[in-house]
DNA sequence: ACGGGCATGTAAGGGGTTACATGATTCT
DNA sequence: AGAATCATGTAACCCCTTACATGCCCGT
């Protein structure tokens, strides 16, 4: 499971309960990672049976208990040595996006340019949403927090993310423009 | 079965057996889809179990019978409607790399920064690849290939994974710089 | 009165990887 | 002599999604 590599990670910062954890994904990292909660619970219950996390019971009433989970130190061993694995490659990436744009000449003209136009505006959204609501998260974070993280590589993948949608933007305007030249 | 559509798109230009299915997906597709052949077998099966494909069987000797495969009407309306399906929204992604960024931090700045390093690597090597070895392969497939496919979406597609590389690049270049500034 | 938030989970099934199994031929 | 190519597949296991189950409290 690398979802456990993500548990670690957001514990390494302060126990939280499962139900945190879920916003926290959803928060911080949903550019590039996400997990339901029905994911998260048997994943923490694996990560307690070997010992890489602890948790407290905190009664409650009319809900659950509550489980406050906590990395121990051989849970901050293992996110250590996952950290430090050699960063050499670009493993292999699969996207139904590009796959479907791949073979979708065979729809004809009109209809291929329908499917590029609709993705562009996607991506265009996508762009927005990059440059609104997730920037201003994430300068709400940095400035309410503890400064065990700084939000400092936070802001840096958002750009990231706006880097990389601009640059499918930029190449959809051109791929459309050359499918317009053609025939 | 998302592998599904990448089978019934390579038997939409013609008949192919399992093992050539491979070979077509490693060869033009490795930018955006991968697959295994233990998951290809199964998959054809499951396919013509539905009708989408038939095929037929020609004996050889000191190997396995070929199983020559190819796409029936109904698979090439199940292929259309799905090509056909709204091409608007951008599905959530994964990546284990820059989920690794976000939490390196903690290892200090030294480490922090081999890392990111390691990766602008891997990310040139990558885009000598595509520039190079991709390049050269869709080359060798326009000259010699039957016209039902121009090989024009293929190069594009090139291009799209030669620009998001670039974008990744440049990215890290800014990211060691501004880790470097720190502290 | 109804939806959303809080808080925990289980069950069924889809999709994918890695390892294993067979066995002839051809290249280095 | 050993590796790669051709050609099919099975089995075990991991990861993830969707749907289901429970039940109180709070806001509109």
């Amino acid at each position: 499971m690398s979802l456990s590599h993500t548990i670690l990670g957001f514990l390494s910062l302060g126990p939280l309960t499962g139900y945190d954890l879920k916003k926290h994904i959803d928060n911080s990292t949903q550019l590039f990672w996400h997990a339901e909660l029905s994911q998260i619970y048997p994943s923490l219950k694996n990560l307690e049976a070997k010992g890489l996390v602890i948790f407290d019971t905190v009664p409650q009433e009319g809900k659950p208990d509550k489980k406050i989970y906590a990395i121990t130190p051989a849970g901050r061993q293992t996110l250590n040595d996952w950290l430090s694995e050699p960063l050499d490659e670009t493993p292999p990436t699969k996207s139904l996006v590009l796959l479907k744009i791949f073979f979708l000449e065979s729809l004809g003209k009109p209809q291929t340019l329908v499917q590029l136009t609709r993705q562009l505006g996607a991506q265009r959204a996508r762009l927005n949403r990059y440059r609104q609501e997730t920037r201003h998260q994430i300068e709400d974070y940095t400035q309410s927090s503890n400064p065990s993280q700084s939000g400092f590589l936070w802001e840096l993948l958002r750009q990231y993310g706006e880097l990389q949608t601009q640059t499918s933007i930029r190449w959809l305007e051109m791929v459309i423009q050359e499918m317009e030249k053609k025939i």
